[in-house]
DNA sequence: ATAGGTTTTGTCAAGCTTTTGTACAT
DNA sequence: ATGTACAAAAGCTTGACAAAACCTAT
């Protein structure tokens, strides 16, 4: 993960040197030669450079690497326009810094940045902590701010498009295996699928097989689909009460079969006396419903 | 080799020499004779090239090669509209192209290359044909190539290392959840375990839960874990008969109790009227004992 | 788990100093020469020191462990905005707790709270602590508990390949970057390439580039690779003298070019005149070669 | 292709200054 | 506690040098 970098660190040469592996006398030839740096100096006249002179030490040395010479690489190094950007020291995990980092990849339409961020984060951590840690949270978030209008809707779009087809990417297979089987759905009206998604991989995790419908799933398909396929739970999410209300009857007759579940935002009000309400952390509900 | 392309780079000879396989008397030659290029020249007047001559020296040396004498050649190339190359854009996902792209970068020691190549597979298509398609066809090549010593061990080396630290990231979770148990390990001296990991993360995906011992296993531990894990299925993989069959007598006593397979190359000759056996291609193979 | 300061505390120049490690003598200097602090006094002239100036102080100590000059260091120090609340560095996670956590996931080959552990730890601090705090130690102690026989072979494998797939997950993106390049190798019959891992890992965090070869690699490819990459350090790491001889000779040769060092365990008896050894944490040593 | 001269570039040395941790005297 | 001293480490400038890479002309 990168992150930006308060430029106020002052190098010395020795510093520099160690950081760029150029050696100090070479550091000096260079300045002299090819002014590739101005160092600011010490009151006794020492060189102090800031981490863009890092920078550029390292673009000119990758240059000559390539087969420059000196001059040359020298003459590209020095205009070239320079991020400053460091390895984070905290590398370990931070999930703040990931998700702010996926926030601000993601409104800047950045997809590489976003999908390293998220490659990354597989690397650093189990997907259980992805999800609820960083996606999940983030997914909120960007809620909150578009509703709040500081994201436009094209960038919420953005987002839920990749991510959607990110889950989607870790979600393949889920429909195999022999674990017990849960049947995922979003009612008639409701196109938010991802807390869904997210809930759906978590549960795979455990071992369970996973039919997903998928947004917008007319009451009937529902019906049909527990008749075809006998799913051990039913989980039907929605954002808002309305949406849920027309499946609840259906839902109930289904009570008697299989677990039956109501999830998401609109789930909150609707009491289930035969039905399962999940309203808290996709993770942690998977992790309570797979353990029953 | 792909080589930053952005810029005004200035070659000098040598360099353009290199990279075009043209010698640097050669193509003084040319300029002479034929004013194929007009280098600038630096301040003690050595010839400076861009990036543009670089083309059209390449241009030049096809032609000659398509058997055109040098004058035509140079003729040709010199007003020819040249665009200067930038790296290929990646192909969708042709299995064939990535395993040359991760040869390609895992020999050269390229691990961001490699890395970025896995990613950009597991973003594409399903993990099954990401093992069975890339991985298992990539470490077959890449064992033949070594038998023929046309790898050093370091490549070999470098390129299992980072494949083991991807196949493993890939597994974290794996021995979660309630599915049947797999128990899986290479017996003593064995240390080829990445086709094992294999296996086990295609076992995962049809919802088994692993147990992970790895290379190098002795018998004893392999009983003493089957003891106290009491997996469904016990995998033991080695590549040659030798390493497998001072643990096929304990095994055979385990099959009563389990399942017992044995896989890999070194599986082949050794028939189990009791032991399972498994030769062919991992993720096959995973298919047909999950099937079971 | 954030802590209010009371900041009534005041702190005399010698606890200061043992809290902070540094000398009397040169917190008085680093008060002369740059103002760093500016301790009230006591009635008798005593200084007294507040909380905040504890931690500028230990802010300063590790920018000059990043290899700042004190000068620069303080100026950097001594403009930082310093939370008066901050979060408690030690009560956020018990390293023993973890430890033991750990121990007792991996004896009972319980992967996912294993990793869920490794997880929790990773969000709670950085990397280095991680390393050094936790996984240092947990290796000893597991090779400890496997010499006296506590530990089964399985056991013990089971958690090295768990860890294994952790430690390499984290180092993706090691060989990126244009740090200064470490080749990192464990010679022929040499299995135990944890302790190494660590050390790139912390080594990557100093901003070094490291080429990864693993286990049991041969004196010939690691030469050859020397050659061929011209890394900046070799370091070869085993855990018995015995494994390491044979590949001295070689790698006395290679000293004249390149930095190399021994490292594990079996570096202790042998003397490097050319060669440098690392017997030590894998963090400090990463911390102290990285220094050079 | 070779010969003979020039440019470029990394490295080194000598002699002097600055910086900084530690020590000592008051 | 203060103030001064000191020595090691790290830097500075100037100048020089030699190997590598290039040049032109034959």
């Amino acid at each position: 993960m990168v992150y930006r970098v308060d430029d106020d660190s002052r190098l010395r040469i020795g510093e520099l040197s160690r950081r760029s592996g150029v050696s100090p006398e070479l550091l000096r030839a260079w300045e002299r030669r090819y002014d590739l740096l101005e160092p600011t100096r010490s009151p006794g006249g020492l060189r102090l450079y800031s981490l863009e002179d890092l920078e550029r030490v390292r673009l000119m040395s990758r240059h000559i690497a390539d087969g420059l010479a000196a001059r040359e690489a020298a003459a590209l190094a020095a205009r070239a326009p320079l991020e400053v950007t460091r390895e984070a020291p905290t590398a370990a995990f931070d999930a703040a810094a990931v998700r702010a980092e996926l926030a601000r990849a993601m409104d800047a339409f950045d997809e590489p940045a976003a999908q390293a961020a998220i490659d990354g984060l597989l690397a650093a951590t189990t997907l259980d902590t992805v999800l609820s840690e960083v996606l999940v949270p983030y997914l909120r978030e960007l809620g909150a701010r578009w509703a709040a209008g500081e994201v436009s809707v094209a960038q919420e779009h953005f987002a839920s498009n990749l991510l959607r087809g990110r889950l989607l990417g870790l979600a393949r297979g889920w429909g195999r295996g022999g674990g017990r089987r849960a049947l995922l759905a979003c009612p008639s009206g409701e196109r938010h699928d991802l807390g869904l998604i997210v809930f759906g991989l978590a549960l795979r995790a455990r071992g369970w097989r996973v039919d997903f419908l998928g947004a917008d799933t007319p009451t009937d398909s529902i019906v049909g689909a527990v008749e075809s396929l006998a799913p051990a739970l039913v989980v039907v999410s929605a954002t808002s009460p309305e949406l849920l209300a027309p499946v609840v009857p259906a839902l109930r007759r289904l009570a008697g079969r299989t677990q039956v579940a109501l999830a998401g935002a609109g789930a909150r009000e609707l009491d289930g006396d035969a039905l399962l309400t999940l309203t808290g952390d996709p993770v942690m509900e998977a992790d309570r419903v797979a353990g029953r």
